[in-house]
Order: C-alpha cells, then structure tokens, then sequence
DNA sequence: CTACTTCCTCAAGTGAACTTGAGATCAAGC
DNA sequence: GCTTGATCTCAAGTTCACTTGAGGAAGTAG
C-alpha cells in the first residue's frame, strides 16, 4: 500500500505545471530544449515521472541561481535519462554545482568588498581608484574594470 | 601640469570602447537607453568625459553582478546628468546596491546550503525532501520548489 | 451524445541586450 | 586633395527563455 502514488500512469502537464509552478509551455519548451523527457500515452500526451518532477525541480532551483538553461542541460545529462537517479548520480551533477555557486558567492563578495573599499575611502572621485579609474593600470591593456571583472592577470 | 587629462576636447566613443572593454555598438546603446550622456562635437561625433568613464565602469560592474540595465539606469539617475559625482553622490547610489548585492550573497548562500543539507544527508532520493518534493507540503498550494524559491510563507 | 476542459503541434510574437549592415559623413595622414 | 579609417543614423537581425494564438484532437462530466 504506498502513499498517494502519483497515480498509476504519471502525471499530466497540467498537473506538472501546478506542482512546480513552472508554465505549461514552459514545461513543453524545457523538454524541446532536452531538459527533460517525458513519456507519452498512446494518444500523445504527455506524462510525467517523479524523476521528471526533481529534474524540474533542480531546473527551477539552477535558473533561480542565474544558470542558463544550457548549463543546467548539461548538468541534467549526467543524470540517466528518464530511471530514479540514484544518490551518487545527484550528488555528482550537484557538486560541479555547489563548486560554481561558491564560486559566484566568492565573487559577489569580493566585488562588494571592493566597492564598499572605494566607497567608503571616497577614492570614487580621486583618480587613483583601480574600481572606476583602470585606466590607470589598465589603458595599456585596453580592457575596463577588468580587476572587477575576473580578470586578476597583473602581469604586464 | 596635468597627467593625460583625457584630450582636451574628451574621448571619442573607440577611445572609450578600448578603455571600458565595451562594443562601440554597446556604448550607443546605452546612450539610447538613458545610462549615458556624451556630449556631442559641432559635427555630432559623441565626446566622452571621465565622469562618462565611471558610469560605464559602472554598468559594466552591475551588469556582471546580474543587475539588468533598468536598474542600473535607475541608480545612475540618481547621480547628477552628466557633471562630476561627488562622494556622497556615488555613496547614495552604492548604498541601495550594497543592500542588494547583500541580499543576493544571502540568497545564494542559503540556497546552496539547502542543495548540500538535501544532497548529503540522500533525502534527495527519498520521499520526504522538502526541495525535491515540495509537493508533500506545497502541493495543496500548488507551486512547486518555493522553498528555495523565496517564499517563506508557511502559512497554511 | 453533447459540452467543456485539457491537451496537442506549429508558427509567430515578446523583451532584454545587443550586433550587424547599409549608406553617408567626418577626421587624419601623406 | 585624396584615401583610409572612424563615426554617424536607422533598420533589421540575433540569442535566450519563454508566451501567445490558431486550429484540432482527446479525456471527462452529466
């Protein structure tokens, strides 16, 4: 006797949409994109695992961190098709993941401290600031407020 | 006796689009958009001044943090047109930012301790996990993910 | 069986943030 | 003075992530 199993046959798109919030169309776009792979009853309807369900899920969860929908494909793919992950292919797709979320926190950090430094030392109106005035350091090279950017190559 | 000031007539928008790292075709949108407001010679060839610089340096930083041009567009009007800023004018402007970029710092943080709390302990694959399976509680309300999503709203 | 809702596909539209191209003008070097 | 490269405007095209609409088939309630 098992609780409340999603019926016999999956669930329909309406009832997808419901559970995860995410537009019906929005569900339909997903599976073009290869995001997710629903099966079909014998008139063309889709229907919709508890797999389906999670992957939806985790796409929610990847867009609402800014990945694109290609990154979160990819992520997706390590998992088996359409079968119940197991545990370890979960925690595999997710810790590329969790790498690249760090990695984002670390940066929004690093930027607010940098702003908070030049803000609060009012270098924003001197000419020395390395945040609004690269050019100091950087014309050479051409390319911004590349020290915000990522780019920590001080070479040259 | 000044170091480089800038040509005495301003930037030409190359000259800007080599020290910003941004596409000529970028800086004219901008302008269109409101982020920006060279002036013009008697010919109609845009001039750009160092305040022009920060502003651009600017969108650039907030763009990469995930702030769309409305936004952006927003903070910067509250910086006078198109004369220098002065400290506490770009202070104003950062204050409402920092907040934000907090927010995002807190939001991400709180996420990617949600995906490590569900995907260590396994629940991932279990039936009980309120990321995952968000319909055991959510699912009479109707709208997916939202704890990670959020919506703190237990009520219910 | 009828009516109503949900589902289907396919094409086109949307908004954000740009880029690309056409055709013309402007500025700088020789 | 001429050529070359930079700039101008304006219109249209691009990518992403969808939504909207047309036209039709399928499932459900009475």
């Amino acid at each position: 006797m098992q609780k409340r199993p999603l019926k016999p046959s999956g669930l329909a798109i309406g009832d997808i949409a419901a559970r995860t919030g995410l537009a019906v169309s929005a569900i339909r776009y997903y599976e073009e994109e290869g995001l997710i792979a629903p099966y079909r009853t014998a008139s063309g309807q889709r229907r919709f695992t508890r797999a389906d369900l999670r992957r939806l899920s985790f796409v929610r969860i990847a867009q609402s961190l800014g990945f694109p929908l290609s990154r979160i494909r990819e992520a997706l793919a390590s998992l088996p098709p359409d079968r119940p992950p197991s545990k370890s292919d979960w925690t595999r797709l997710s810790t590329g993941f969790r790498a690249e979320i760090d990695a984002r926190i670390a940066r929004l950090e690093d930027l607010r401290d940098k702003l908070d430094g030049c803000i609060g030392c009012g270098c924003l109106s001197l000419e020395t600031c390395a945040l609004y005035n690269p050019e100091d350091r950087a014309a050479a090279k051409g390319d911004g407020p590349r020290y915000l950017l990522g780019d920590t190559s001080e070479a040259g």
